[in-house]
RNA sequence: GUGGGCGUGGCCAAGUCAGGUCUAAGGCGCCAGGUUGUGGCCCUGGAGAACGAGGGUUCAAAUCCCUCCGCUCACCCCA
């Protein structure tokens, strides 16, 4: 049998409404914020996320579906959404319109990892960002954004953590403070915290391992050592989010795990968690990232939420019950009646935005109701040879089972009355 | 990349530990019929798997051994 490919998924039709769902609120809360819609194409030049995310990153080094395309060009599918719209944001010259500039998009995430609860190598996230912008308001905006798109969602059980990791001014000293932390403990530590030493040094904050969390609580927290800007920026950030109401946790680990991030990180995650991928929404500021990758130097921040995380928490909270799907008019014919009359005979009604559905043909009379009532059809028409000779149809009505005779040229008016009276 | 669990018709699944009675139970779903042109319940019948693949042990393997593949969960990392 063929399968799909490791760490991809069909999203049947039963599941659509929970997507629709996500996808519906996010939309609608971006309208109240003022955010645009985006579509990013699905793969960019290689070099965009190589020189936007960072070589060093996992992401970059092992995680990336790069190709040459026919024209010996090397392309990558979309490893995250950020880096695109900055890119996007750089090509359309929209430093020139009125800042910040306010996007969001929804776009597919291929990433080459081993699939697991909650992870694959193609999910979907819904993004939003505001560039041009370095005013901690504009944090607070996006923080508030996320988390009221999360209750809409009745997401409402879910902790958001929050760290400032400062900028290449405040980090360079602090990266020295955290080395000279840990330099006599490092024989202690795991092999991955050894690499991580010289090469990511805020990385050794997030070790889960035993033997290396004690040493991280303990470490100097990077919102002790930020510049004075960064600084600023934090306290202000938390005056605002206060000042809104919105709950939050500083949690010093919180470092992200793509380079360019600058000042303000957070996640949000459930406080009942579905499997062991726990985050849902996530990011943060990246003031370094337009002018790293060839744009004028302008400060950003955004997140991403994965849609696929969204669907598993709504389903565990039973947030939303499985919608009731419309009811079909369905054709039948009894007798040898011409096929031309069942399409026409739809084709009216569907031209009055009646859901109708057509018998395969071939099938007994007892075949045709049968099928009817699998797709729970609201009417069943019954074309009969002998009535329509005379100029009339049977219309059915499934649920008391009772049956009408109507004159043929009378149809969609009829149905029309009927569902009306039906509904509600 | 590493480790654990699993792999029987479209789906769920018995049987695998104590090999033969398994040319593989049952349920769901699907198709057809239960008199002549009518559903949902019920009844009957039907299609559909050689038991993930390959190799080995044995008189004999879905059942034991080996290899590979796949799925899944966890680690790393992430949405």
């Amino acid at each position: 049998m063929p399968r799909a490919p490791r760490g991809t998924n069909d999203v049947l039709p039963a599941q659509q409404h929970y997507w629709e769902h996500v996808e519906t609120e996010a939309e609608s809360i971006c309208k109240i914020f003022g955010f645009d819609r985006i579509r990013l194409p699905m793969f960019e030049d290689s070099s965009l996320f190589v020189r936007g995310i960072g070589e060093a990153t996992d992401v970059v080094e092992k995680e990336m579906y790069t190709f040459l395309d026919r024209g010996g060009d090397s392309l990558t599918l979309l490893p995250e959404g950020t880096a695109s719209v900055c890119r996007a944001y750089i090509q359309h010259g929209m430093h020139t319109m009125v800042q910040p500039v306010r996007l969001f998009y929804f776009s597919p995430i291929f990433r080459y990892e081993r699939p697991q609860s909650g992870r694959y190598r193609q999910h979907h996230q819904f993004g939003v960002e505001a560039l041009g912008s370095e005013d901690p308001i504009i944090d607070a905006e996006i923080i508030e954004l996320a988390r009221s798109f999360l209750n809409r969602l009745g997401l409402y059980d879910t902790t958001l953590f929050v760290n400032s990791i400062g900028c290449p001014t405040c980090r360079v000293p602090y990266g020295k403070i955290l080395r000279e932390y840990y330099q006599d403990k490092l024989d202690t530590m795991c092999q991955d915290c050894q690499s991580r030493y010289s090469r990511a040094p805020l990385r050794l904050l997030d070790c889960k391992k035993p033997t290396c969390q004690p040493l991280a609580l303990d470490a100097p927290h990077t919102i002790d050592h930020l510049c004075s800007d960064c600084s600023q920026h934090w306290e202000q950030l938390l005056n605002y989010l206060s000042a809104i109401n919105i709950p939050f946790e500083i949690r010093h680990s919180i470092v992200r795990g793509l380079d360019y991030y600058t000042k303000t990180v957070f996640e949000f995650q459930p406080n009942n968690e579905a499997g062991s991928q726990t985050t849902i929404l996530a990011g943060g500021r990246y003031d370094g990232l337009i002018s790293q990758i060839g744009g004028p130097s302008t400060p950003a921040i955004g997140f991403g939420s994965g849609i696929e995380r969204l669907v598993m928490n709504i389903q565990a909270l039973q947030a939303r019950s499985p919608a009731d799907n419309e009811r079909p008019v369905v054709i039948t014919a009894a007798g040898s009646v011409d096929q031309h009359i069942l399409v026409q005979k739809a084709a009216e009604l569907r031209s009055q935005n009646i859901y109708t559905t057509i018998v395969p043909s071939g099938k007994s009379m007892k075949a045709q109701m049968r099928y009817a009532g699998a797709i729970n059809a609201r009417f069943v028409i019954v074309l009969g040879e002998q009535e329509l000779s005379s100029g009339v149809i049977q219309v059915k009505d499934m649920d008391s089972g009772s049956q009408e005779e109507i004159s043929a040229t009378s149809l969609p008016g009829h149905i029309i009355s009927r569902l009306q009276s039906t509904q509600s």
